[in-house]
RNA sequence: GCGCCCUUAGCUCAGUUGGAUAGAGCAACUGCCUUCUAAGCAGUGGGUCGGAGGUUCGAAUCCUCCAGGGCGUACCA
């Protein structure tokens, strides 16, 4: 048992002997240390059941709290009716045990054991590299993935594209005229097709592997199909870079193969939710409370992307997954109210469909602002991006923000300045932490030898104990609500705590209890910190 | 017009789901290396939490309205 828990039983045990129901008990780390280690706002919660002030009720509350020389010392009654408790102690020491024994393991729960999540992301279409836009997408969805490992899901990562339609026929004329130029012809490069240089660069390989022989050749299949594979290499590439890789690489195209395409419009038609007008196909959103009815197939007889991804949902829920999430840019934002309502509309349960937009990523560089567009070419690229600041940067600078926020990236910092990023801060605590433990080891000291933890009082100790005790929590807290960021934040004031530590304490010295004990504290440190960069995918270095 | 997101220190952002005196990093200024990594620590200055109402013991947080910004609002994805 914890101290928590211990707390939530005895206030719960209070609540049943008054006869109260209905009363969530609340407890939260008070922001000042003079008022303990958890506060509960019990006493306000009840003063209008009960019509009494909330500080009478505390002290009532405080009378009745049975005190436990292993979890709570003392209860204080402190502005408008909180109740502070102030830990024993013990708890505290034998968590930081238990964080040694844990090791790796530390962090994770089996909130979720048993569950299954998938989780889709990136999804890009093989038009181009991936962009510093489709970085957000990646990292979070990763890290999210790692989030909800960690709480025990067992977690598919999916990228589902489609290599059909309008986009992909632009790319192969793209290609093929890159190609003939190369051959010597004079050629009219439309403004509306793919103006890459990795365009350029698809064409010479096909050019040194076929010379001129397609000279004559109008079907762009070939050309399509080259840049296909040349993008996606690429793309894998680029992700393995980041750190991972995906389970499932989904194609559209086998929705329709699969028929389950026709099978979500008959459907649709069966419920009275389909109509034709002006030769197109319509999905009458209309009578299921939106403004207005969606286009589920053109007149010129191609599917909007509503229809597919419609289809695409009905599989995932098909699969039998507790939990589907789809992280999305916040350009997708409005297709998704249409689609669930299809999915919805078919009989599923949409609960478990969990939609999150990340904002977009506004690139800056050398105070201007860059316009994201494939398309146009005008774009760096996340290899680019890594090139220059290295996969850690890359991927704690976009976890660091709530991915709600606008994230404000300046290249320019990040290429030149990259020695004052965060990530560095706390990397460096790790560091700092196995260069004293060599050093330790280097003295014919044993840093895992039994020590007096209780010994561990001082200031800088005891925040940086309780602190650590906070990990599990954080984990949790940011995988069920689908936030690194909280994670990210966890750890830079970890690094901070470690820091001033580290200032004040001298690890290393003449008394023998005292150092086997900070050896202890440090080690658990060193711990929490590389498990928790390990579930955001950064590395935690030796040596710096 | 309508929908979603955002607005907190000069800049970039946190704020534990409604709690106690609103925090951090940059930037500015001042100190601290003979001792385990100074990629560090300590300190100073900096705020009408976009604005106005409301809900209640209590609001940066929830509701309504208004103002600014972003993204959508296609028979593009």
């Amino acid at each position: 048992m914890t101290i928590k828990t211990y707390i939530e039983q005895e206030l719960q045990r209070y609540l049943k002997e008054k006869n109260i129901s209905d009363i969530q008990i609340v407890l939260q780390h008070p922001k000042e240390e003079k008022f303990g280690d958890w506060a509960s706002n019990l006493a306000m919660q009840l003063a209008r059941h009960l019509k009494k002030a909330p500080r009478e009720i505390a002290e009532d509350i405080k009378a009745h709290f049975k005190l436990h020389p292993d979890f709570v010392s003392k209860i204080e009654i402190a502005g408008p009716g909180f109740i502070n408790f102030f830990s024993s102690g013990v708890s505290l020491y034998g968590e930081l045990q238990s964080i040694l024994e844990k090791g790796q393991e530390y962090g994770k729960s089996d909130l979720a054991a048993g569950r299954t999540a998938q989780v889709e992301f990136v999804s890009a279409n093989p038009t181009g590299p991936l962009t510093i836009g489709h970085g957000r997408g990646a990292v979070l969805g990763d890290t999210i993935c790692r989030l909800l490992e960690a709480v025990g899901y067992q977690v598919t990562r999916e990228y589902y594209f489609n290599n059909a339609g309008r986009q992909m026929r632009v790319l192969g004329e793209s290609v093929r005229l890159r190609y003939l130029e190369l051959l010597g012809q004079s050629i009219d490069f439309p403004d509306d097709y793919y103006q890459g240089e990795y365009i350029r660069e698809i064409a010479r390989a096909i050019f040194e592997e076929k010379g001129d022989a397609l000279r004559d050749e109008s079907d762009i299949t070939y050309f399509k199909d080259k840049a296909e594979e040349a993008i996606f290499t690429d793309i894998k590439n680029t992700i393995r870079r980041l750190g991972f890789a995906f389970d499932v690489f989904y194609n559209e195209k086998s929705l329709y193969d699969e028929g389950k395409i026709d099978e979500v419009i008959a459907a649709l038609r069966e419920r009275g939710l389909i109509a034709e007008r002006e030769g197109a196909v319509w999905f009458l959103t209309s009578k299921l409370g939106f403004e207005q009815d969606r286009v589920f197939i053109k007149s010129t007889g191609e599917p909007t992307y509503r229809l597919p991804d419609t289809a695409y949902h009905v599989e995932k829920i098909k699969r039998g997954y507790d939990l589907i999430i789809d992280i999305f840019g916040a350009d997708h934002i409005a297709t998704y109210p249409d689609v669930l309502a299809a999915v919805k509309a078919l009989g599923y349960d949409v609960s478990r469909i969990k939609v999150l937009i990340n904002q977009f990523v506004t690139l800056t560089e050398g105070g201007e602002k860059v316009k994201m567009s494939t398309r146009k070419a005008n774009f760096v690229t996340l290899d680019e991006l890594m090139d220059e600041v290295g996969v850690d940067v890359t991927r704690y600078f976009f976890l660091m923000r709530n991915m709600n926020s606008h994230l404000n990236f300046d290249l320019t910092l990040a290429k030149t300045q990259s020695d004052e990023n965060p990530v560095y801060y706390i990397q460096y605590a790790h560091a700092r932490i196995c260069s004293i433990l060599e050093l330790a080891r280097e003295r014919g000291i044993d840093p895992d030898a039994e020590a007096q933890l209780s010994s561990l009082t001082a200031g800088e100790e005891i925040n940086l104990i309780k602190h650590l005790t906070r990990f599990p929590a954080t984990v949790e807290g940011s995988a069920v609500n689908y936030e690194p960021h909280r994670l990210v934040n966890y750890l830079f004031e970890l690094a901070t705590l470690f820091h001033k530590f580290y200032t004040v304490c001298r690890v290393i010295s003449d008394n023998k209890q005292q150092s086997l004990a900070r050896l202890a504290l440090i080690r658990a440190t060193r711990t929490v910190i590389a498990n928790g960069l390990n579930l955001l995918g950064i590395s935690a270095p030796q040596h710096m």
